[in-house]
DNA sequence: CTCCAAACGATAGCGATTCTCATCGCTGTG
DNA sequence: CACAGCGATGAGAATCGCTATCGTTTGGAG
């Protein structure tokens, strides 16, 4: 299996869509991060390395993205929408946000993955993406506790 | 068991906070819908049957409730955050969007809560309170397939 | 009944996202 | 290699959800 950019790239031009000015540069930012990156991040983060694009060609992009499945939305509640690869597989994960200092951190959890999709076949649904987002107060916020 | 109005109106009663002339109109409209709600769908309810309130008085009173946890903030990644009453026990619910028509019903699923704790528990972060929501094609949307 | 502060409603303000439009630059053709 | 056509792009305006502000209202204790 080829790295995430590639792929990435490759459907961007299988779906018939021209050069990679501006998209691949989301591309490219996105593949370097850990974790989900909002709009802005992602617009600043480009931008600070000299890149030219603008807000609308990344929100078009991110747009993009995520119609073809190569990016993922997370909401994590704040009013900010942030985007990260779709990890098939492997790196699959969700997410953790500390209600406290707003650390927003991955996990996995096969257990809870079977327990989504069962639940999603019980109830006739075809599922094609699924956002777990768990709150609370993280191990560093919690000293007295 | 009371009723969920009685309850929330007693918890607000309980806090120290006065009469209800918006809040109570939230609770009332909260309680009488089947799942979540947008501050604007509480807002143009209450107004649609006579009531006078403001929208920052919606949010106002969302935000208490919220606080008190006795309503639940509820993201499906649209950019417009929803609400409904948290029902303790039996009635806890997560949410299945369908990607198409974009429709938002609940489901329960006992297994999927205990994969969730364990999966908060082995991080070290003390559960607060999690969303869960996934998306595919409901059984309407897919007619062919 | 009177008074004070909590609560209220309207509206201005703010930040995130989308829309508009003139321009730019791939990409296939001659 | 030059050209034309059209999708992509960037800047800024517009929109939208949400929050802050402020003068007014009103619950409720004395």
């Amino acid at each position: 299996m080829s790295t995430w950019p590639d792929t990435a790239l490759e459907s961007l031009r299988a779906a018939g869509l021209r050069r990679g000015g501006a998209r691949r540069a989301v591309v490219d930012y996105l593949a370097a991060q850990a974790c989900c990156r909002s709009a802005q991040e992602i617009h600043d983060g480009i931008r600070g390395r000299g890149g030219e694009v603008g807000v609308a060609s990344v929100y078009r992009a991110l747009d993009t993205l995520v119609e073809l499945d190569l990016v993922q939305r997370v909401d994590i509640g704040d009013g900010v929408a942030r985007f990260e690869p779709t990890h098939e597989g492997t790196h699959h994960h969700h997410h953790l946000v500390c209600d406290d200092c707003g650390k927003v951190e991955p996990f996995t959890d096969a257990a809870l993955e079977r327990a989504l999709e069962r639940a999603a076949g019980r109830l006739g649904y075809e599922l094609e993406q699924h956002d777990v987002v768990l709150r609370g107060a993280c191990d560093g916020c919690r000293p007295g506790d």
